[in-house]
DNA sequence: AAAGGATTTA
DNA sequence: CGACTAAATCCTTT
């Protein structure tokens, strides 16, 4: 409504979108805007500005309609609209994984949920309504290793916001009509805040901050994967092949379709032979008049984002129409030129990839900012930060250009030095604009090029017929670490059927030392997971020889990259490590030799690099202890950390409780070390053994529990009762047991004990579980008495009040004052079967709920069947106490029913 | 929950 | 661009 309460971030990446939508922003503002706050939007979007020029991807079929404004989110679990939405994208997790699919979904593919439990808990985008940050829970699998990913334990992992999903245009689709997405953030609601913030603007970005920019980073990454995949499957359009046939003589195709008669050499230079001649032909045909995607790069400030323009050169997004015009018209932006070429290829029957660097917003802290627009003087902004280039001067080299992008500052040994500051794309403008021709300036690497299948060699080999004009030359594709608009972070190459694969090993050159940094496998919660899990949705469910091929490839790329030359770059190396970056806990291994030696920077002693494989953890004895190991006897230290000092330890003796087993243990060690605690390695542990129960008696610490922190701690002739009723059963029994200490829990000062279950003699073992069994009966039998008695009195009650009732029939007042006696009666009777319900057994499962840590949490539920029905009932009955009287009448006689008769 | 060291970030 | 440093944040411990 009021203009002023809100900022519109354009989260459309398009001219014609921007246009559009003010136009309407105007006239609908009343709409979009209430559907748009609703809960709030995210404050995620506040600061987020997608600079980057991506296409929404139009659905090839319309989506659903999106749901009306105040519509509940659809349940993550449990039957609901959801799930049925969400059979497709089941599909995958079941292991048939067609790529057809990725075509059905337009990408919405890329949230499938590997579930192998339930079907339920599936979200289709376009079933979420935009407010309220949904989140989409994803399972993670449990592998360790890089390929064989098979779902084994589901377990909650990773939250994608989906309402991000919507403000990049998937899923976002309204009607027919191909309305711009625009986002409307509800500033009123967040100004308070913001003014906060800006107050302390300085202060460096903090972890929920980290965390929003993750969310987004990976949110953007699945619409850029459904974007490229989308042009990807244009690429297949007959139509558009077919327009583009004039670019391709029979010579040619003959040279792209090398006969198998000829030698391995001979094919391969066949088929470059070939791609030298259409590169040849698009490269002299193809206009490129519009700018193509780049990096996007976060607003530092609000105002930056309010007053952010989009290039008046922008990309049109184009539609699969437009498409398959440009394959006549052969003008475009420099990405819809390697498409066009990739389709191109395709139809002269060359197996070919569509490649794209994807260019997410960063999700580590360090990436260059967006930058303060300049004053608004008409829409030239943003040229002006890069090339500020007279409209009729034709030089590059104008005095008052703006530094280039690219500065002169490369990075060292950059291959690419040579080509690095080179003149980048002109093209003439478009003749429907009214501006005068200008030059696009661009990163002089390519976002989009095609990957080609050199069968001879059974490998695939780059080209790039727009940007860097070369082929079979992974190295010249990389831009160098400063280049603003073009981030190598991701390089994904989607084949003709549809599947993606991660291809960035081949191109980025030091990938393993820098490229990996930018990416989410190196951000915490599970990143390589996560993006595995997202590529699957485009994956093949079988490996062909040459994806085997091709992984190997990739996998020796990495191997043989160079080692780093400077520090910092060692630092987390997934290969190497310098003994200054180990943790406080970690220790090189004794035999560990050195692999080579860096000097920090130029000046400076040199250090010795180590493997990372001869890194280990340390721990000292009371760690390992808690994971059930002993130090061997006689073992020394690898290394002594700093004690930590107490400073309140001048009143000794106040702070032993549980505790005081291992400060004892480590009392002994430090009398002489002031060189602090002792850590030892794993090799030097051996498996703790419990001494044994003998004859009944279980031995038992000085708190008379038994430490039980893993399962191996349980002692021979021992058996562990993960049960609250262990101790009572093992009491009434009158055997020995001991209550396990299964963990700590570190609350207030110090550590409580965390006791579960017992530990028995193993010959006990059934006797206590029967026990525990008939407790557990007794218990809920008695419940149920109770309940019978409650529900019976209940009815009672009921009976009398209906007989008042008819008593009283003729009279309109005692016929309203009955009924209001009856309803209240019935709502105490809802009431005390909840209270009721609830009592039973709980004083004891509180307890659990307490407990922490040790295997006892996989043991099963100490809370039987009984009480689970008992839950149920209350809130049935609860909900019950709602209804009309004589609804609950009949529902009632159910219930009681079913109490008596058992 | 709070302190203090470890680690990360600007 | 990398190393260094101070300051902020994270993590562990009690």
């Amino acid at each position: 409504m009021q203009a002023t309460g809100r900022v519109r971030t354009e989260t459309v990446f398009s001219e014609r979108s921007v246009r559009k939508s003010l136009l309407l922003s105007a006239a609908a503002a009343g709409a979009t805007a209430s559907r748009s706050n609703g809960a709030g939007v995210p404050d995620i979007y506040r600061d987020m500005l997608v600079a980057a020029d991506i296409a929404p991807s139009e659905p090839e079929r319309p989506l659903k309609k999106r749901r009306p404004p105040g519509a509940r989110r659809p349940e993550l679990s449990g039957p609901g609209p959801a799930s049925k939405a969400a059979a497709a994208a089941t599909a995958a997790s079941k292991g048939r994984r067609e790529p057809q699919r990725i075509d059905d979904k337009t990408g919405a593919g890329v949230a499938d949920n590997d579930s192998d439990e339930s079907d339920s808990d599936e979200i289709e985008f376009e079933d979420v309504a935009l407010p309220d940050p949904t989140i989409q829970t994803m399972e993670r699998d449990s592998d360790e290793e890089e390929d064989d990913d098979e779902d084994e334990e589901p377990i909650q992992f990773e939250d994608v916001d989906l309402t991000l999903m919507n403000s990049f245009g998937l899923g976002d689709v309204q009607e027919e009509e191909k309305t711009p997405k625009v986002l409307e953030l509800d500033l009123a609601a967040a100004q308070s805040k913001q003014r906060r913030q800006v107050a302390e603007r300085r202060k460096p970005i903090n972890r929920e901050e980290k965390d929003r920019r993750i969310v987004v980073h990976k949110t953007h990454l699945l619409c850029l994967l459904a974007h490229v995949s989308q042009r990807n499957r244009w690429c297949n359009d007959p139509v558009t092949q077919r327009n583009l046939r004039p670019l391709l003589s029979s010579k040619t195709i003959d040279y792209l379709n090398p006969s198998t008669e000829l030698t391995q050499f001979g094919r391969t230079n066949s088929l470059k032979r070939g791609l030298e001649d259409v590169m040849t032909k698009f490269k002299t045909r193809y206009k490129i008049t519009e700018r193509g995607m780049r990096r996007a790069l976060w607003a530092e400030k609000e105002e930056h984002l309010k007053n952010y323009q989009l290039p008046d050169d922008i990309e049109t997004p184009p539609e699969k129409s437009d498409f398959r015009e440009m394959a006549t018209t052969l003008e475009g932006s420099r990405d819809v030129g390697a498409q066009l070429f990739c389709a191109l290829l395709r139809s002269a029957g060359v197996e070919a990839r569509l490649v794209c660097s994807l260019q997410p917003l960063a999700c580590t802290p360090g990436a260059p900012p967006m930058g303060k627009p300049p004053k608004s003087r008409g829409r030239l902004s943003l040229e002006e930060q890069y090339a500020r280039i007279p409209k009729y001067d034709s030089s590059f080299e104008s005095p008052v250009a703006a530094p280039s992008p690219l500065s002169a500052r490369r990075r060292l040994g950059h291959p690419n030095a040579a080509a690095f500051n080179a003149p980048v794309m002109t093209g003439p403008v478009a003749s429907s604009s009214s501006l005068a021709p200008q030059k696009i300036r661009e990163s002089p690497f390519p976002i989009y090029w095609v990957e080609v299948l050199d069968e001879a060699h059974q490998k695939w080999q780059p080209v790039d017929p727009i940007v860097t004009e070369s082929f079979w030359r992974p190295q010249k594709l990389e831009p160098p670490a400063n280049d603003r608009e073009n981030c190598m972070t991701y390089v994904v190459a989607f084949e003709a059927d549809g599947t993606a694969r991660d291809v960035t090993r081949r191109y980025a050159k030091a990938y393993n030392a820098k490229t990996r940094k930018m990416r989410v496998e190196s951000v915490g919660d599970r990143g390589d997971r996560w993006w595995r899990k997202a590529l699957r949705a485009y994956s093949r469910d079988y490996a062909t020889d040459m994806d085997q091929i091709e992984s190997n490839e990739l996998n020796n790329l990495e191997a043989r990259e160079p080692m780093p030359r400077n520090v910092a770059d060692f630092k987390d190396h997934p290969v190497y490590a310098l003994e200054r970056h180990l943790r406080r806990n970690e220790v090189l291994v004794p035999g560990a030799s050195a692999a080579g030696t860096v000097g920090a920077g130029s000046t400076g002693p040199l250090e010795k690099i180590y493997r990372r494989r001869d890194v280990r953890v340390a721990r000292t004895r009371e760690k390992w202890y808690r994971m059930g190991r002993t130090i061997r006897e006689n073992e020394i230290p690898v290394k002594f950390v700093p004690k930590r000092v107490r400073k309140d330890n001048l009143f000794g003796g106040d702070d032993d409780d549980d505790d005081d087993d291992d400060d004892d243990e480590s009392r002994m060690d430090d009398t002489g070390a002031a060189a602090g605690n002792p850590l030892y390695t794993i090799e030097q542990t051996e498996l703790y053994k419990a001494p044994p129960v003998v004859d009944g008696r279980v031995p038992k610490n000085r708190f008379g529990n038994l430490d039980v922190y893993v399962p191996s701690m349980v002692p021979e002739g021992g058996a562990y009762v993960a049960d609250e009723y262990g101790a009572r059963a093992a009491f009434m029994l009158g055997i020995d047991y001991a209550p396990a200490l299964t963990g700590f829990q570190f609350r207030g000062r110090q550590g409580t004990a965390v006791l579960h279950g017992v530990v028995v003699p193993a010959e006990n073992e059934d006797a206590v579980r029967a026990v525990i069994e008939g407790l557990k009966d007794e218990e809920a039998e008695f419940a149920r008495a109770m309940r019978s008695r409650e529900v019976l009195r209940a009815w009672k009650r009921m009976l009398m009040n209906l007989r008042r009732i008819w008593a009283g029939v003729g009279s309109d007042d005692d016929e309203e004052e009955a009924q209001q006696a009856s309803k209240s009666q019935h709502n105490d009777y809802g009431h005390d079967m909840a209270v009721d319900g609830h009592d039973v057994g709980d004083a004891e499962a509180d307890e659990d709920d307490d407990t922490q840590g040790g295997f006892m949490r996989e043991a099963p539920s100490s809370n039987g069947h009984g009480e689970g029905e008992q839950q149920d009932l209350e809130v049935d009955l609860a909900a019950d106490s709602d209804e009309e009287e004589g609804g609950g009448f009949m529902i009632d006689d159910d219930y009681a029913g079913g109490f008596i008769v058992e």
